[in-house]
DNA sequence: GTCTATATCCGGATAGAC
DNA sequence: GTCTATCCGGATATAGAC
């Protein structure tokens, strides 16, 4: 529910985005959306021409917001892997999962190049971000000179998606932070190595 | 579509769990399951009490499936490194997700204990499985002592899961590999290391 | 811009004949 | 065991009044 305060088409798109996130395109009905929205069918088909419209303005406001929050965190102080760390340990509803991840369940919008489109840039940037950083750490000396960037960022990114799928499957956010404390413990610099 | 040498009932469950892979179950009606097993309206609700009841049984069988073919290929020969790596790369249909995995985006797959209950278990008997395979490489020097076996297990299964939502993301497997190859580069014995 | 009325088809299920 | 008929509400949209 959306204040009053913000205009019709505000309410809409902000009531769209929860429920794109809660259960998904499929499972996500105009009217569903009205009612949270406390909006008429007719404002809805007046500022959108349906429910694809909506959506695809909903998925695109959360993608930007979730690379936006992502690159804060990743392009934030410290040593490449203290940055990879913040980004891992970042805090997160686990149990809602990732916002933008979970549209890759969806048939519609993976049938459709239009709704496909800004959860693939998204995630790409944030991969290659990530990737750069790691190809930093490398030239520090904080990464193995054998690991590779690209690799090691889809890595990362897997761990977060898929922790989210443990948790969920699971019924708690136990089992995410136990994937990731595992990549870092693999992705750690020794003691023993080059360097720190 | 399925051949009338097997019954209603197993064309019904075969097709319920087709559906279920590819648009979860809130994507799934009773009405698209029975044109693909070819079976009537009468079939579905003698043989089950209605949609939840089908899809328990269809659910049931993908997790008992996986669970199988994932212990096999983690019971099978090597070490445990070799294990992991052939539980890693072992073939999969990349674009079309995880059965069991994808079920936990699914709104009222999560909201019910029941149809829950066999992914959750599938997920926490192969964790647990890696988990064991990691501490016997500890004890055999091939891993780290200071990594932690839940943990590691997490990570692995999280890789995977998170590799499926890259990829579907990006529209190919490619992700998903370089996750897991990233993955394994950090899991890998190393030659300065303690053993091979 | 928003409302109400209306339309069509689908989702999910029940009833009873065969 | 399977079929057809029927039901009711929801999904998604259009039309036209205000």
């Amino acid at each position: 529910m959306y204040s009053d305060r913000v205009n019709t088409s505000e309410r809409l798109i902000e009531s769209t985005r929860e429920l794109l996130w809660e259960r998904g395109y499929v499972g996500t009905s105009p009217k569903a959306i009205l009612e949270r929205a406390d909006a008429g069918q007719g404002s809805m088909y007046h500022h959108f021409t349906g429910k694809p419209d909506l959506a695809l303005a909903a998925i695109r406001r959360t993608a930007e917001e979730l690379r936006a929050t992502a690159e804060a965190v990743l392009n934030g102080p410290g040593t490449p892997y203290e940055r990879i760390e913040a980004y891992l340990l970042r805090e997160r509803d686990v149990l809602r999962g990732c916002p933008v991840g979970r549209l890759t369940m969806d048939p519609d919008v993976i049938a459709s190049e239009e709704l496909r489109a800004p959860v693939a840039e998204t995630i790409a940037r944030i991969r290659e971000l990530i990737a750069e950083i790691v190809e930093t750490g490398k030239r520090q000396g904080q990464f193995a000179p054998e690991l590779d960037g690209q690799e090691i960022a889809a890595a990362v990114l897997a761990t977060v998606q898929g922790g989210y799928v443990l948790a969920r499957a699971s019924g708690s956010p136990a089992a995410f932070d136990a994937g990731v404390r595992g990549l870092l413990a693999l992705l750690a610099p020794r003691v023993s190595g080059r360097t720190i």
